[in-house]
DNA sequence: ATAAATAATTTACGCGCGTAAATTTTTGGC
DNA sequence: GCCAAAAATTTACGCGCGTAAATTATTTAT
């Protein structure tokens, strides 16, 4: 294959046969040239190893074709999962993902933002840390920048946003637990630095209300992104001060659930549903680890694939109309029960 | 703050008074410029918003200043931990780290290794799949990058390998599980596509020999990168068809262990030592999940702070020196026994 | 204070490509 | 086979910066 190397595209001209800016146009989209032109170059680009410098492309060209996804904590196998099926999405788009982590600190999810703004992003895909994300330079950084959020919000930034209807999904997950045992109490942090935290305590508080039950939240200390620390430590608290109150646990999420889970085992206490078992325990994300928990946790699946689906498409129809959204819209999908064995 | 803004070097230079040539050469290296020039410079940036242009900088520049980083499978949090620590460490040395993962996928290996020179890194760090490497792919791309190579190794490939001793890691956890308990039997995939899992099994047998036993291989199947999947399912296989053969089970990783975990939960059996339990399960990486397994997870550690330093170093001092290794260097770190409940 | 060393400036060119306008060639419909 | 439309080519300029060489200004040592 390879023979000669190909230093640029002027060259490539030469030896092709086909002018400069015919091949420019063929870089910047192969179906934008003639089809048996097209064959041509590619026939030239099996024989001579040439790849356009993106630097010179990116300087010049009005518009990149780098979409930035930022994370909030990338060692969270869910947004692992979550950024991977985007990658995937936007590479399918014809574009190139720039994956950032803001590994659960403010001031790096700054530093994200600068650093994408000096790349030109086309457009960002954004999962904001939350009451820690610094707004002001969330909103100067989505004026410049096409920004979709997704999984949380932080106020109306952004064209668009995707994410979980927590209403929903806490609703059903507790009205699961009231229909086949003691009512659940609420474990969750007390300060909880992601919004949608916020959300399914009030969605937990309003069903069980509802359901004319009175909520009951053991709240826990903890700052970090190190859930099932805090799981841990403050489900050990609860359980052997007695803060419990009942023999069914709604954990705010999987991590939480899975330290959770944890000092329970610790503690002696056999975790599911039956008469045989002294604690149920349900969380929610179905996170990758759920199903081998012991016992395989119960929890409440949210719809990745839709909602990586959904964000990538609504930034490269915003990519592809050039223009800024004329107002935000806000698109929630429903999660699924996922019944195992922890409750 | 910032006032007007400011559209490139040259009008920086014009409200600045200092010239464009001594503006490049701060922005290449603030310490290269005379300190009360220095400071000139950094009052004007603070008035005036301007940063360079990321793409004309990288195409003229001999060297750029990005340092590439992939991982095999992102996916696992013990591969974020270490990205993670990687990446903060590039920055600090002025570089500007480039996250790209695998996802246990050749063609995507080969995928990254590509976008990666198009880019121009100065070097790259690289954990790469293993079996499913392209090692051409691979040859090709060290012949034109300064790359390291971490976690495990290709061939002789690369400028520098670090990671783990596992002879030495293995070897004390076999002992360790000798002369607490019965020895034990070997849990791993029969074709895995880590050469680390080779090594631990050739230092498991080679370990139970030397102490006068016959080692035991539990072999599973499965060739993708969900290892909890895999040991649960070969765990499940294994228990339920009687195939331990002893008290004791040492995985060949804390991935598989978990799914072990899983499979001996639901099978009823106690993990635990002592009398009172019916089995001992040990696993092998100190997985940011292993202390939060049901019961918590007896393991070694990897020690990937050093791991991760070290590799650093390594690329650095080989891109500030502009040369390539005359020789391959592979430095391996011990393992540390963690002890937990499991084993 | 003077010379030597260091740093900053001026001038000038080039990197590899995007892009626009004018021109020529090719294509498809009749 | 001709003509209008579409595509490719030629020509030319510019993007924002790196970098080199020659010159001038500033600092440091004597």
């Amino acid at each position: 294959m390879q023979n000669s190397k190909i230093r640029n595209m002027e060259e490539l001209a030469s030896v092709s046969g086909i002018s400069r800016p015919t091949l420019s146009k063929y870089f910047n989209d192969p179906d934008s040239v003639r089809a048996s032109t097209r064959k041509r170059i590619e026939a030239a680009l099996e024989t001579y190893d040439y790849r356009p410098n993106i630097y010179a492309m990116n300087q010049n060209r009005r518009l990149t074709k780098n979409i930035g996804i930022v994370v909030p904590y990338l060692a969270d196998p869910f947004f692992a999962e979550i950024a991977r099926v985007i990658e995937d999405l936007v590479i399918e788009g014809g574009f190139r993902p720039i994956l950032l982590s803001s590994h659960g600190n403010t001031q790096q999810e700054i530093e994200n933002l600068d650093s994408l703004q000096s790349i030109r992003p086309a457009g960002v895909l954004m999962a904001p840390l939350g009451r820690n994300s610094d707004v002001a330079a969330a909103e100067r950084f989505c004026a410049e920048v096409p920004t979709v959020l997704f999984d949380n919000s932080i106020g109306d930034l952004g064209e668009a946003f995707f994410g979980l209807d927590n209403p929903q999904s806490v609703g059903t997950m507790v009205k699961y637990l009231c229909s086949t045992g003691e009512p659940p109490a609420f474990f969750e942090m007390r300060t909880p630095t992601n919004p949608n935290a916020y959300k399914r305590r009030n969605a937990y508080i309003e069903t069980m209300e509802m359901l004319g039950l009175s909520p009951q939240l053991i709240q826990v200390d903890g700052d970090t992104w190190e859930f099932e620390k805090i799981g841990y430590e403050g489900g050990l608290d609860a359980i052997q001060n007695r803060r419990l109150g009942t023999n069914t646990v709604l954990c705010s999420n999987d991590r939480l659930a899975i330290g959770f889970l944890a000092a329970a085992y610790e503690c002696g206490l056999r975790v599911g549903r039956g008469p045989s078992y002294a604690l149920r325990v349900a969380g929610h994300d179905d996170h990758p680890y759920a199903r081998f928990t012991c016992p395989p946790l119960t929890t409440v699946a949210q719809d990745y694939a839709a909602i990586a689906t959904k964000s990538v498409e609504a930034i490269l129809s915003l990519i592809e109309s050039g223009e800024r959204a004329e107002s935000r819209v806000t698109t929630l999908f429903s999660g699924k029960l996922i019944e195992r064995v922890s409750a």
